[in-house]
DNA sequence: ATCAGAGAATTGTTCAACAATCCTCATGTC
DNA sequence: GACATGAGGATTGTTGAACAATTCTCTGAT
């Protein structure tokens, strides 16, 4: 069964070379810059200016807006523009609700999972260790994002996926709120160990306990930041 | 206060006059096909056969397909064009995992929900116990989707809700496989009717688990009539 | 200071064109 | 007869320009 298994192993590369669409491109670039921070939430984004800085014609840039508008990192609005996302309080509320839902269903599913799976979340705590390690605060925070990934990724739901991918990249818009966002995710590394351990051991449950622990803090310390930043200048 | 009640009354009838896109219209028109069951599953759309049909441009038909692409309804595949999503069995028992874990979730916050939010689960059992007795099969299915639509708000989350909306849809997709897709529902208007006076007697996690129990009579029941579609029609 | 309105700037949509890619089918080979 | 190989046509990907519709800005009048 050599040929079998030759064409398994390729299928599985599949996706690496995967074409995409210019536009897809188009909204990787602008994805990864809203995420990093580059343009401030509430800014509006120019289809003539951004068209011909990324030398693409304007009917392309328009389906990546369209992209990440459905990612909300991006917000349309008819006749009027596209501007980056201003997160408020009720969507960190609600981000950590669907969160509580989705990860945890996936954490309590991972009696059954895939011993990979397990393994990716083990390599995220790994690589958050080793960020904090080297004091790079900012890999710190996209290892713990990994980490999540990873635990939603215990479920082996492709849609979970997604929404949780969705979900994480819109957080990172709403880090930039923070006054020191570099450092918001450094008391979290050893949770994510210990819940890495538990999950290692079987004690689903207890592990599960401990995520709920930490959307409990997250969103408070969020919640609390967004209260400051709105006293100082309210909308 | 009179003034700020008017505004508020007026604010909540924004929605209604929120003008749209050409693309989304046409994406709403395509929508309903595709949900209708008048497009086959598998099937290919032509740009300029569906452009000329609705007159509208092929860049304009590009967003509708884009956004409909978002909403797993249709599938784009690059350089080939778009074709109707055709869900498999593992389509079935992943869009049936998400439900569990974002409805129950909604069931269970419901304890402090908004009681116009529970009302509106009553009136989608009230509106399945009509169409059921005028024998309107297709209506009670549309007011079972209501049904579960009006169970994820409860939750009172904006993000729930329109993940819900997504996998509702994409799930009438699904019923097209079955052989008598309109009486699939049917069974099941009694146990939403149940599963709404637990709800409404506080009596929550009993209801949950009516819930949970309609989760997996529906999945088993998809997957088998998948089963047997596959025998008769193998990949 | 507020308001109205003219003009500029921006978005919404269409159209036409061309490049890149895929599909079909006839042809030739074994 | 089964299968590889191209040639040609059809479809999608992307661009640029054009115009309509809407919003924004700034001036001037009250």
């Amino acid at each position: 069964m050599t040929t079998s298994e030759g064409l398994d192993r390729l299928s599985a590369l599949r996706g690496t070379l995967e074409r995409s669409s210019t536009a897809e491109r188009v909204a990787d670039v602008l994805r990864a810059q809203v995420i990093a921070g580059a343009m401030a939430p509430g800014e509006r984004l120019s289809e003539e200016a951004i068209g011909s800085a990324l030398g693409v014609s304007r009917n392309t840039l328009r389906e990546a807006f369209r992209l990440l508008g459905h990612e909300r990192l991006l917000v349309h609005e008819f006749n009027r523009g596209v501007f980056v996302a201003k997160p408020t309080r009720d969507d960190v509320t609600d981000l950590y609700l669907v969160r509580r839902a989705l990860e945890l269903a996936a954490l309590r599913a991972a009696g059954g999972a895939d011993p990979e799976a397990v393994a990716r979340v083990g390599a995220a705590v790994q690589e958050a260790e080793d960020a904090a390690a080297r004091a790079d605060w900012w890999a710190v925070g996209t290892a713990n994002m990994h980490f999540h990934q990873a635990v939603a990724g215990l479920a082996g739901s492709p849609r979970t996926d997604e929404a949780v991918r969705r979900l994480l990249a819109e957080l990172r818009l709403v880090f930039h709120v923070m006054a020191a966002p570099e450092e918001f995710h450094v008391p979290y590394v050893a949770l994510n160990r210990e819940i890495y351990e538990l999950l290692r051991e079987g004690r689903t449950e207890a592990a599960a306990e401990r995520l709920a622990a930490y959307f409990d803090a997250a969103e408070r310390q969020l919640v609390e930041a967004f209260d400051g930043a709105e006293r100082h200048a309210p909308a």
